[in-house]
DNA sequence: TACATTTGATATGTACTACATAAATACAAT
DNA sequence: ATTGTATTTATGTAGTACATATCAAATGTA
């Protein structure tokens, strides 16, 4: 059989850590016990003595959990659940360098998707305030480019507001992460393309338009980016 | 000056712990070095002289960086940095009992957006085969309600099978993952309603209609909890 | 009694040591 | 050339020790 079949066939054994098996063990006792944020756990001598390991294994877990902002530790009082930053722990991750093209090619789409998705929240929750403040944006953004970090620091200014705007925070957040993957991926293509509708153009839409002509006034508007998708 | 200003003023201090630092340090270290996937590190003694502390330490904020995938450790050889799974750190964190109210809203919001968005990328993507799948799926369902888990399950039968027609891995996994928050938010409504146009609906419609046909129909089918959103 | 101060206990944070274990390397043997 | 053996090295785990912060109780004071 030759190596690669091997290598198909069997695979590395994956090997867990006790840290592994301890971060898991905890995850599944704070499920099961229903603990709610602000309750209290048990000292780290006590999670140790009664798993089986030592102190510093516990910790290396806790310290996980830690990072991922699903407990705090104060100094005597102990350790307390907490209510984690969903997009805390995503962060750390999304850089661009270290992730895989396959991947910054989903979240390419991923992005897209949202863009064109938002429409319905953004209609629901749009004021006039926010699409004049969306206009002065857009208005201050010469057309004719001025370098490509030019270029992209329009884009972000623009659609970060227009995620604003939907006064949904946590996807606005999450627009501002993909944001650099975004950007990464654009940076590869040689020949900057720009879409028939402009800034200007959806913000007008915004005033007097319906729903579905912003939705395809958008499409248009990153119809380069969707013009590179592979099928 | 009021109790509660003086906390919004200055709020507490934050204590970073030596790990805290470290995780943020060895995180810096690597994206200086521009350390691509497969490099090694250096070993966790010198790192531990390197920055003055234990080893201990340094262990903790590596065990951080491992549960993210960015590190890999192997005995004797050392440690290599690898491609995260940008949703596996995301995964261990959403869990609905442990979100607070607010966030819960915004990743309910955020499926909706995905799926209203998704028009774009699937009717670049889907397939004979897929349309037929998805329709047995949905035929499979019958429309007079079996309580309310057969009712979730089919949603995420139908749902999950349109994502994978989008062939974007990291999507269909994220939507796979917001599927509990979905349904924990659904759960709390009193009396389940039903959108005008059903599964079968939607699968007639991506057999012959248009893109922005496919986006209505998936609008009144959502129409529902999209009635539900707050202004 | 009410309030301020001191003291003690306790849990986390950090350091250090020790040893088991796995794995790469070199070398010997068949 | 493949297999077996010894050595070396880095990680994985255990255990001890102590600093530090903080809660709680005890003590002192008005």
């Amino acid at each position: 059989m030759a190596k690669n079949d091997l290598i198909k066939d069997l695979g590395p054994i994956a090997q867990r850590t006790m840290a592994d098996v301890v971060e898991k063990e905890l995850r599944e006792y704070l499920k099961k016990k229903s603990f709610k944020p602000g309750d209290a756990l048990p000292s780290e001598n006590e999670l140790a003595e009664a798993l089986g390991v030592s102190r510093n294994v516990v910790r290396e877990a806790l310290s996980r959990l830690r990072m991922l902002g699903m407990i705090e530790t104060k100094k005597r009082r102990g350790m307390i659940l907490s209510t984690p930053d969903i997009l805390g722990s995503f962060e750390r991750v999304l850089d661009p360098l270290i992730i895989d093209d396959s991947t910054l090619q989903d979240i390419f789409e991923l992005r897209l998707t949202l863009e064109m998705g938002l429409a319905d929240i953004l209609y629901l929750r749009k004021t006039k305030k926010d699409i004049e403040e969306l206009e002065a944006i857009a208005k201050s953004q010469d057309p004719r480019g001025k370098g490509q970090a030019f270029r992209i620091n329009n884009e972000i200014a623009f659609h970060g507001k227009i995620y604003r705007m939907t006064g949904n925070e946590t996807l606005t957040r999450f627009q501002n992460m993909l944001l650099p993957i975004f950007g990464y991926v654009i940076s590869l293509e040689k020949v900057p393309q720009i879409g028939k509708v402009s800034h200007i153009d959806l913000v007008n839409i915004l005033k007097d338009g319906t729903k579905e002509e912003f939705r395809q006034g958008m499409l248009e508007h990153l119809k380069p980016h969707f013009n590179r998708l592979k099928k």
